[in-house]
DNA sequence: TTGCTCCTCACGTCACGTGAGGTGGC
DNA sequence: TTGCTCCTCACGTCACGTGAGGTGGC
């Protein structure tokens, strides 16, 4: 898979994803200088995520970075479990995942009292017609 | 009211406020050359509403002049009511909201099936926990 | 008079967009 | 061989941040 095939599986352009990994939000993949980049499946499901982080939460790429580094922790957990279970790996996981929740929650009551305001007017809109 | 102020009651910089005018999304304050801006408890309302929107809708500058024509059409639409109340006032003033709740409910929609997600992420890492 | 805030340039930065000129693979 | 996509500079743009040097009001 090239870069131009990435970008339109997660909705953005090639010189985005060139631009994340230049300052290292993505990692580079090996390839001889000039040669095409090249990218799985599972490199879209990570861009994917990313992006979404950033559309929905504002977050900027320097705060990607630091979820990224979380997720990439995540992953090492995930193999480090198939290898040995301990239960203090699920503590980091659930810890990882409580953080992003509170980000996401947040944002979303925001939107809920704000989307609430524009049905209170939308009342009072319908009020001024009943009279 | 200085801009100091007016950007601290909305959590901004007096620079984005000036920016704002610059590029014609805040009327600029008439006033001599050099002479300090003026602003009045109105601008506060106004310029909360836009951030947020900003904020919450990640929407360009150029998508917040759209809104902003939409909200002064508003404002006009409430002094006409005043002087003469016409129910098609109340149409476009309904139209109005309803643009702005679409927007805004799509969004938080987004957001809760994130959430949801990450809901089941948390319950993965219990369960695992029980085993 | 002394701080503090304000003013206007004007250059810097972040997150890309957009060609310019050239190379690589179905 | 012809398109199409890719490559690397490199300059442009949007939305401000950040001084530089100076003026204004409690």
């Amino acid at each position: 898979m090239r870069i131009g095939a990435l970008a339109a599986a997660v909705g953005t352009t090639p010189r985005t994803i060139r631009y994340y990994e230049e300052i290292g939000l993505l990692a580079p993949s090996s390839r001889p200088v000039g040669a095409h980049r090249e990218y799985l499946e599972s490199d879209v499901e990570r861009l994917r995520e990313i992006l979404r982080l950033k559309a929905l939460l504002g977050l900027s790429l320097d705060e990607l970075r630091e979820v990224v580094a979380l997720e990439d922790a995540r992953a090492r957990r995930r193999r480090a479990w198939a290898e040995a279970p301990d239960p203090r790996l699920l503590d980091e996981a659930s810890a990882h995942v409580d953080r992003l929740l509170q980000l996401v929650s947040r944002r979303r009551e925001e939107l809920a009292a704000f989307e609430s305001e524009l049905h209170s007017r939308r009342q009072a809109i319908l009020a001024a017609r009943e009279r």
